[in-house]
DNA sequence: TTGTACGCGTTATCAG
DNA sequence: CTGATAACGCGTACAA
């Protein structure tokens, strides 16, 4: 790239010092109104802007955060849960003017922007137990961290998650209602806190009702389309259900295509719940009855967090969202 | 954050100096075994990680690439064919050891990064004709510059883009097979490129069969879900037809929303035809037929090309990928 | 093989 | 109000 004009240039032709450029630069008093215009006026001219990376090393501050995705990108982008995610961090870095910084990798990669001190924060948007080395490594280096869920190794970690036990428990409620007995689950990797809590509030809906829990009716999946197809494929073998909790909306129409697949319908042979409420819930066939968060909320709420945390104020460290039934066309009364 | 060791700290405990522990840390000969395994015990030690921005102000070169989308942010991430770009792009910044920023922004502001220095290049996705004074001021700053959709104002800015009016003729085409007369088009916004191609594309499709244009049956839509609906429904109140063409997949399901809730079937009644081939096109209801673009492919050839223009290799300046009509059950042969 | 001295573009201190 | 001067953390001619 072209070799920019810097401060020191711009105060040469002021005839002036660095230091007063400075000073109209950052809106700092004690400049002459005159010199200040003439300063502005030759910024202006030639189009000046301070060098980011520079007042970076200077200040001891990058104005940037980063969005950590601990997964491939495929994972990733294929989900628009994270989109929302996304979408909301996005609007609030924008409107505080930080940087964003995006990072995925499934390989832990990612301390290494806290090591080269790229970000003066990190979100961290559904890490695994996988990922509990580099979050210690994180919170020794004393980097502002905040987690889009559950983070269960460190109390250093502020967290904003959902009520994924309750959600996976209206679920399951939602079916026994539905006069469903057979009620299977297909979950998400076991490594998410996430998961374990669904898991939880699906077998505690069970044992309400007195039903107990068959561990053949439960799949773990990998979150993607594929893998609800792949674990639905396998319920379907292994045992009669006629009704299935399924972890994620992604995985729910993965597990709609397996049961049209195999000749049956949904709901009027299995009813399918999904968890999510991403944006195209209502548009597939049929239209996903889900548990909701938002997402876009959450993202929101995180990039605001790390922000009082670079800031130094006072978060609470511990947030829990609710999450809400969405009734649509994919549940159905049972008829077995 | 913690303040972290730096590279004289290193070079004292070392008993060398900054000169020698550079060297080892950019792998430059010069350096005696003994002293570099010294050197390496410290830092390994220290967790030592050299100063990302430090370094960039001293090489003048940041390692980062910057993702400009120049729409609000819910534009972006609610459209997955955003999300395949973005994800291809991070594939291939990821592989080559840069970094991936993100701005969005509707007003322009993404210039700012280039005058700030915080990237060495910059990836323009989907800019549109009022971007033009601010892609030619990155042009005037010799900013490396890749777009990921024809770029009209000038020949300097490297653009990857899908054949449009091929697509736009394939789907029109696609329909008149089917027997169809009266093909309505919603579009995308006309301050797209693409947009304007791909109404060039329907309206010499239907010349080829001696229909002429008729003005009334087209919609300027905004892309988004929204918009589609709401040109569906004034194409319903207005006039006559039983297929319609719709610029993006995203239009295209609110499009087949707003003729169910008219009391119409897709396809019995009217037939829709998408572009773009999200990820989810085969799984809404009635399944997509729509045009076929790569967007994923896109984004690791655009994040690609861009990397060569930094490292000064020679480009091909104009690319075209092919797009291919994919017929899913979204059309059927006209019952009129 | 190593180190001195300086440069990168910025901000902060402090004396005038 | 202003400007030397040092500092931030790093790279690199050039000299030794």
């Amino acid at each position: 790239m072209k070799s920019r004009i810097n401060i020191t240039q711009i105060a040469k032709m002021a005839g002036v010092s660095k230091t007063t450029v400075s000073r109209v630069l950052n809106n700092k008093p004690d400049v002459k109104a005159e010199s200040r215009e003439k300063i502005e006026r030759i910024i202006k001219k030639y189009n000046y802007y301070p060098n980011a990376y520079a007042k970076a090393v200077s200040n001891k501050k990058s104005n940037t955060i980063c969005a950590v995705i601990p997964h491939d990108a495929s994972y990733v982008f294929s989900n628009p849960y994270y989109s929302e995610i996304l979408r909301g961090v996005s609007q609030m870095t924008n409107a505080n003017n930080y940087q964003l910084l995006l990072s995925f990798s499934d390989d832990g990669k990612y301390v290494d922007i806290a090591k080269e001190q790229r970000a003066d924060g990190i979100i961290l948007i559904s890490p695994s137990c996988e990922d509990y080395d580099q979050i210690d490594e994180l919170v020794d280096m004393a980097m502002p961290l905040v987690s889009a869920s559950k983070v269960l190794n460190s109390q250093f970690v502020c967290h904003i998650c959902v009520n994924d036990s309750k959600g996976a428990y209206l679920a399951t409620e939602h079916l026994l209602n539905l006069g469903h007995k057979k009620i299977g689950f297909i979950n998400g990797p076991y490594n998410l806190a996430s998961s374990r809590d669904r898991y939880e509030g699906y077998a505690s809906a069970l044992k309400q009702k007195g039903i107990s829990v068959d561990e053949t009716f439960t799949q773990e999946g990998r979150n993607s389309l594929e893998s609800g197809y792949e674990s639905m494929q396998k319920l379907l073998k292994n045992v009669n259900l006629t009704a299935v909790v399924v972890s994620s909306d992604l995985m729910a129409i993965g597990a709609i295509k397996a049961v049209n697949e195999a000749g049956k319908k949904v709901p009027d042979d299995i009813s399918i719940v999904g968890f999510d409420d991403i944006p195209f819930a209502p548009y597939v066939n049929p239209p996903l009855t889900t548990i909701n968060q938002d997402a876009y909320f959450k993202g929101m709420a995180v990039a605001e967090k790390l922000i009082q945390i670079i800031n130094n104020e006072n978060v609470e460290y511990r947030t829990t969202m609710d999450v809400e039934l969405k009734i649509r066309e994919s549940t159905t009364r049972c008829k077995a």
